[in-house]
DNA sequence: TGTACATCAGTGAACGCGCGTTCACTGATGTAC
DNA sequence: TGTACATCAGTGAACGCGCGTTCACTGATGTAC
C-alpha cells in the first residue's frame, strides 16, 4: 500500500524528480484523449483524478490545457513515429512501405481517439503541430526507396506519398468515425492503393504476405 | 423595425406557422457548427441568442441537444446531396463523376467546419447516421455508369467507389485539418484518382476540362 | 554538530462562468355555443 | 353578436454542475555557516 509497493499510489516525489509528475500527467492525458477522442473534451480536472493530484498541480508543469494536449500529441506522435521506424524489419523498400502502411492502420484500430485527436481535433486550427510533417516525410522516403529499386513505378515520390497517405488516411478515417458500418479489409484496400497509387507490381507485394 | 419590414427582428410566429421557429434555429445550428467546427462546442443557449429567443424555446422543438445537431445535420446532408445532383450537367459519365468530386471539394473549402461536424464529429459514435450512406451510394452509381459506357477500367463498382471516396476524403481532410500547410491543388490530385484508381482515361478527363 | 534558511513538490479553498435542462407562466388568437 | 374557453407560440427564473484558473499556503528536504 506504500509508495514503494503500490506505484499508482501517488506520493509526493523526491526532491529533483518533479520531473516525473510531468510524465504521469501526459501518460494521463494521452489515455483520456484515446477514450474521448476529443481535445476540447479534456479537462484538467479530470487529468488531476485520473493521475490522483490536486487539479492545480497540472499549472505546475503546463500553462494551460492547449499547452497540455499539445505536449501529449507531441509524444503520441514521436512514439508513432518510432513504432513507424521499427515496423520497417524487412530489407525489401516494398515490404518496407507496405509494413508502415498496414502498422498505421493498425495502430489507428488499436487507437482510434488518438486518431482523431492527432488529426482531426480542432487544436490543429488553433495550435501550429509542425512536428507532424515528420510522419509525412518518412512515408515519402519510403516510397523513393521504392522507385530508386525499380519497384514502383518512376515519378515523383512526394506527389505520390501524398496521394498514398490521403487515400490510407480516407481510408482509415472512414472507418473511425463510422465504426459501425460492414467495412472491407483494410488490408486489402492499402494493397489495392500501393498497386495503383504508387504502382508497385501486385506480384512484389504477394511476396511480402 | 417591425416583424414586416426585418425579418431578423424575430416576433412570434402566426398561428400554425410555429415550424418556422423550427427552420430559423436549424438554419441558426449550421451557421454556429460551420463555425465552431465542432458538435460538442455548440450550446443551446448560443442558438437560441443566433436566432433571438429564449434558450427554453429549443426545446419546444428538440429534445436536446444532440437531436438539435442531427437534424441539422440530415438537412446539411440533404441539401449536399441535391447540390451534388445538380452539378452533373454534362452528359458523359466521366465528366459527370469528376464534377461529383470537384463540387465536393469545392463544398468542403467553403464549409469546412459543416464537413468537419458532419464526418468527423463524435456525435458519429453516439448516434446513427444512416441518411449519409446516400452520399457514398450516389458516388458508387457515378462510377459504374462510367465502367458501363467503357470510359473506366472494368471492376467492381462498390470497390473503386470506396477506394475513390476515401481517397478524396483524406485529401480534402488533410487541408481541411492543417489548413496552414501549402498544399497542392486538389482539382490535380482528384484528377490523378479518377485514373489511377478508376482506371479513366486522361484523355477522357482533357475532353471535360 | 546544530540551526537558520532556501528550495522543492506540491495542496485547498475559492472566483466567476456558461452550460443543459426544468418548471410554472403569459399573452395573443382562434372557436364553440 | 358576445363570451367563455382551448390552443398556440413562446418566456423568465431558477436548479445544480463541472470547468479553467488564481492565490496564498504547507511541509518535507537539502545546504550554508
Amino acid at each position: 500500500m506504500n509508495a514503494t509497493t503500490n506505484p499508482r499510489s501517488r506520493g509526493r516525489n523526491p526532491r529533483g524528480q518533479g520531473e516525473r509528475l510531468r510524465e504521469d500527467i501526459v501518460t494521463a492525458a494521452l489515455r483520456l484523449l484515446d477514450e474521448l477522442a476529443d481535445d476540447q473534451a479534456l479537462s484538467m480536472r479530470a487529468v488531476a483524478r485520473e493521475v490522483g493530484i490536486a487539479a492545480t498541480s497540472v499549472y505546475i508543469h503546463f500553462a494551460d490545457r492547449d499547452a497540455l494536449v499539445l505536449a501529449a500529441l507531441e509524444q503520441c506522435h514521436r512514439d508513432l513515429v518510432r513504432a513507424l521506424d521499427q515496423a520497417e524489419t524487412a530489407a525489401d523498400p516494398v515490404a518496407r512501405l507496405r509494413a508502415r502502411l498496414l502498422y498505421l492502420g493498425d495502430w489507428v484500430r488499436r487507437h482510434p481517439g488518438l486518431y482523431k485527436v492527432l488529426h482531426e481535433s480542432t487544436l490543429n486550427q488553433r495550435a501550429s503541430m509542425e512536428f507532424k510533417q515528420e510522419l509525412g516525410e518518412r512515408t515519402t522516403v519510403a516510397v523513393r526507396r521504392c522507385m530508386d529499386a525499380g519497384l514502383a513505378a518512376p515519378g515523383d515520390a512526394a506527389e505520390v506519398s501524398l496521394d498514398l497517405r490521403a487515400a490510407v488516411h480516407g481510408a482509415v478515417s472512414m472507418r473511425v468515425n463510422q465504426p459501425d458500418l460492414p467495412w472491407p479489409p483494410l488490408e486489402a484496400q492499402i494493397d489495392r492503393f500501393l498497386i495503383k497509387l504508387a504502382g508497385i507490381a501486385p506480384a512484389s507485394l504477394g511476396q511480402t504476405l
